[in-house]
DNA sequence: GCGACAG
DNA sequence: ATCTTGTCGC
C-alpha cells in the first residue's frame, strides 16, 4: 500500500521548488487536462487522462489526446498528485503543440502544505500550471458577489495571498484558482478569466473533461461486445 | 478530541 | 471521481 507519511515528505521537499512569479513572455497556447476512472471507488482501477490544447486567447481547439493506464494509488484529501501525475504525464508526452501554460483540475498553492496536484505537476516537469478546482481546500476567503466576474482572494494562514475564489457564472457555485508553478495570482486569474465563455469552467478544463466522457464511453463498448 | 477533507 | 431521469428555477 502507499506510504503517505514518506509522501507528505516528499511534498515539503517538491514544495520549495514551486515558484510563485508573474508570467512572463507571451501565451500563444494554453492546455487543460483531467482524469476520470471507470470505477473510481476501487484500487487499483484503469483511468483515462487527457489533455486539450487550446490557442490562446482565441479559444480554438489545436489539439486533444488521451491515454489509459492502470492506477494504483487511492484518493486520499491532499495527496491527489500522486494518484493522477502518472497518468497526466504519460498523456503530456503525446502532444505534438506544448502548451506554455497548462490549467490542471484541481488545487495548485492553495493547498496544506501548499503543494496541490497543480504544483506538483508543474514542479515534475518544470512548466508553467494553474490550479481550478471546484470546491475550496486550503486558505480564508470571503464568499464572492454572485455576479459573473465577481471573485474575492484566498489567504494562508499567514495573511498571504495564495489564490482566488472566482465567480465565473452569474448564479452559480464559484470556482478556486491558483498558482501551480511559474505563475502569480494575478496571472493565473487573468488568463482563467480570458477562457471563461458562458459555463462555470475555463474551457480547455471543461473540453478535456467532455472529451474523456466520450473516450470512456467508447471503451466501455468496446470493453462488452 | 473534533471536524474538515481537491478528484 | 461513477451510476442515471426527471425536475425545479432563472
Amino acid at each position: 500500500m502507499f506510504d503517505f507519511k514518506r509522501a507528505t515528505v516528499v511534498q515539503r521537499i517538491l514544495k520549495d521548488k514551486v515558484s510563485i512569479a508573474s508570467f512572463e513572455g507571451p501565451v500563444s497556447y494554453v492546455a487543460g487536462c483531467d482524469l476520470t476512472f471507470l470505477n473510481p471507488f476501487k484500487t487499483p482501477t484503469m483511468g483515462i487522462a487527457s489533455f486539450v490544447v487550446l490557442k490562446y486567447p482565441e479559444i480554438d481547439v489545436v489539439e486533444k489526446v488521451w491515454v489509459s493506464g492502470k492506477v494504483d494509488i487511492p484518493y486520499v484529501p491532499g495527496f491527489l498528485g500522486f494518484r493522477e501525475i502518472p497518468l497526466l504525464l504519460k498523456a503530456y508526452a503525446k502532444l505534438s503543440q506544448r502548451p506554455d501554460v497548462t490549467i490542471v483540475d484541481g488545487h495548485g498553492i492553495t493547498h496544506p502544505r501548499g503543494l496541490g496536484v497543480a504544483s506538483h505537476f508543474g514542479v515534475v516537469l518544470g512548466i508553467p500550471t494553474i490550479g481550478c478546482a471546484k470546491k475550496p481546500l486550503y486558505g480564508k476567503f470571503e464568499i464572492p458577489g454572485m455576479e459573473k466576474g465577481d471573485f474575492s482572494f484566498i489567504y494562508d494562514d499567514v495573511g498571504e495571498k495564495i489564490g482566488v475564489v472566482l465567480r465565473t457564472k452569474t448564479g452559480v457555485k464559484p470556482v478556486y484558482i491558483s498558482p501551480g508553478h511559474l505563475i502569480n495570482v494575478e496571472s493565473a486569474l487573468e488568463i482563467v478569466k480570458n477562457l471563461v465563455v458562458s459555463y462555470k469552467l475555463p474551457e480547455p478544463t471543461r473540453m478535456a473533461h467532455n472529451f474523456l466522457q466520450e473516450v470512456r464511453k467508447h471503451i466501455r463498448a468496446e470493453i462488452k461486445e
